[in-house]
RNA sequence: GCGCCAGUAGCUCAGCUGGAUAGAGCACCGGACUUCUAAUCCGACGGUCGCAGGUUCGAAUCCUGCCUGGCGCGCCA
């Protein structure tokens, strides 16, 4: 039985019992959830909807609870159900109840996890969209590892989602790359505030070898910045294709000026009586919508603002028929939340419309001191020189295991450690042992066959194993509810241990001379359940699950 | 001055939108391999959940105020 099975029957006890004692009806949740207690003396799994819906019913929750247990104690595949405290519910399962889901999780596979909860949205995921000035920095890879990692959550709960790079080849910060680039290939030091670093010479060294007359070219910048922006930009994709983050589209900032969208955007906000005139200039009145102060679309010298182009790309997006636009930016950039909410209010769409997450800043750690990180000084930490020192599946799961509210000091000597303290090994391990018993069971000639007996999975390391495995689709569904994908690494620690726990205690295999018992053959579908769900899990963070370590 | 994020065990962090005795890993101490991978497991140690109020059956979680740290507050991009 999974959880939420057992959820609604809770919810239909709880029904009946509300009618039964005349109670009102209205008092009950459209939907309830079990807890997996922590003490196993609580049983399989609680409820706590006797103390919840007691006061607006007007009833005492203990007694309430009373009543549910009665019918729930019921129910198909409840053992026994017990009250506790102030009205907690206690349910025990019959083990053939609990130990049908590894048949489930078996015949499911790399589906299984997948669930509804997004079912029908249209998702635009927008991150790292780090222009091609330099390679991607550890703020960037933070969200190169986070956003993919999202795009797949909420992909298997049911989104479609377009995973979207947005950038810009033209403008200032382009200019004093290309400018850098030029510099360099005349011999001479980049100027004030350009771009330093061993890639701007290895750039410009490579726009000669191809375009050896670029320096008597009429517009020698604009020949580097041609080619440098294209060799910049083959470089960051090429490193992110090596990270495993794909991108479904990459957005140029140019085509919204090439189709006059911006333009098209100020008369949609002007017809919505956002836009005003003041200073020679062309206003977006955000403060009416809970911004701090108005913002500039177009500057009294007639350029467009960023915001502008922002505004532009934002309805772009939104007439591509996406019905939730993401956007995942570093710290730094938090006080653009305001203008762009209020933006997208502007447009007259609904709160929540637009959502802006914001990952706090990633600081690396090298023995102990943090690497200061400055793309002019050129002493920038790249996605490179991450996945260089770490390793890829090191680095993932480093980023994606902690929540982006908190900022990450990246201790470059720990993830690098290939030892037990690394928690990507532990999870990793887990994998790899139940692939070195499945091996084994090949090799002697054992087969899990067409199905087993269920209630034979009753060794309380068995149980718990169970529970955790019928975790995961509400593990996946949250982690997609509140774009949270550091629930997926950190629920993979916990079905990790609780494998390595049952393999401690619960032999799977023959021993030499025995033949396999109906519990060992059981158990192997319980292997393979779990097997299943860690090699889920750790795809949806992109972090490989090896058959071998 | 205003805003966002954080403050939980010696360290790094979880805590499932209000539940039971607040958890994990690491570190330290003590145990467990003649048989499926010991990169593992078991036990012990360790916390006034930053501080003070409030809300209620019940608060690490919600509200208010304060303290500390990080990051922001351009007709820059």
């Amino acid at each position: 039985m999974t959880p939420e099975t057992l959820a609604e029957k809770v919810l239909s006890a709880t029904r009946a019992a509300f009618a039964d004692l005349g109670l009102d009806a209205a008092a009950l949740p459209a939907k309830t959830t079990v807890e997996r207690p922590r003490n196993p003396e609580h049983g399989d799994y609680a409820s706590t909807i006797a103390m919840q819906v007691a006061k607006r019913a007007g009833t005492d929750p203990r007694a309430l609870a009373q009543e549910i247990a009665g019918r729930l104690a019921d129910a198909e595949g409840v053992a026994e159900v017990d009250i506790a405290g102030p009205g907690f519910l206690n349910v025990t399962l019959e083990a053939a109840a609990a130990g049908e889901i590894a048949r489930r999780i078996v015949a499911a596979g790399t589906a299984y996890g997948y669930n509804e909860s997004m079912e029908g949205r249209q998702v635009n995921l927008e991150f790292v969209s780090a222009n091609p000035t330099g390679p991607v920095h550890a703020g960037g890879t933070r969200w190169a590892a986070v956003g993919d990692a999202l795009a797949r959550v909420m992909r298997a709960s049911g989104a479609k989602v377009v995973s979207e790079y947005y950038f810009n080849d033209a403008g200032s910060q382009i200019d004093t790359f290309s400018a850098s680039l030029l510099a360099r290939a005349q011999g001479e030091p980049v100027p004030e505030n350009g771009y330093g670093g061993a890639y701007i010479d290895r750039i410009a060294a490579e726009v000669l070898r191809r375009s050896p007359d670029a320096l008597e070219a009429a517009d020698p910048r604009e020949v580097f910045r041609v080619h440098g922006v294209e060799l910049m930009f083959d470089q960051i994709k090429a490193t992110l294709a090596e990270f495993g983050t794909h991108f479904d589209v990459y957005f140029n900032e140019k085509e919204l000026h090439d189709k006059g969208e911006l333009d098209d955007a100020v008369e949609r906000l002007s017809k919505e009586g956002r836009v005003f005139e003041a200073d020679g200039a062309l206003w977006l009145r955000t403060s009416d919508l809970g911004d701090d102060k108005d913002r500039v679309l177009k500057k009294s010298d007639g350029s467009w603002t960023y915001f502008a182009a922002d505004c532009a790309y934002y309805l772009d997006k939104r007439e591509r028929g996406f019905d939730k636009v993401v956007i995942m930016l570093g710290a730094d950039h938090h006080g653009y939340i305001g203008r762009m909410q209020a933006m997208s209010r502007a447009f007259g769409d609904e709160p929540g419309t637009l959502e802006i997450l914001i990952g706090q800043m990633v600081n690396l750690m090298r023995e102990g001191k943090p690497v200061r990180m400055s793309k002019r000084a050129g002493t920038v930490v790249t996605l490179g020189d991450i996945i260089e020192a770490i390793g890829v599946d090191a680095t993932r799961y480093a980023l994606t295991r902690y929540s982006a509210d908190s900022s990450i000091d990246l201790d470059i000597d720990l993830w690098t450690r290939h030892g037990n303290d690394n928690p990507v090994y532990y999870v990793q391990y887990a994998h790899a042992r139940i692939a070195g018993v499945l091996r084994n069971a090949a090799e002697l000639g054992l087969d899990r066959g067409g199905d087993y007996d269920a209630a034979l999975l009753s060794h309380p390391r068995e149980n718990e194993l169970l529970k955790a495995l019928a975790e995961f689709p509400a593990v996946v569904a949250s982690a997609a509810e509140l774009r949270e994908p550091h629930r997926i690494a950190r629920y993979a620690e916990d079905l990790a241990g609780a494998y390595h726990r049952f393999y401690t205690d619960c032999r799977v295999l023959p021993y030499p001379g025995e033949d396999l018992s109906e519990t060992g053959r059981a158990r192997l579908w319980l292997v393979e359940a779990t097997r299943v769900v860690l090699a889920n899990a750790l795809a949806l963070l992109g972090v490989t699950a090896p058959e071998r370590m």
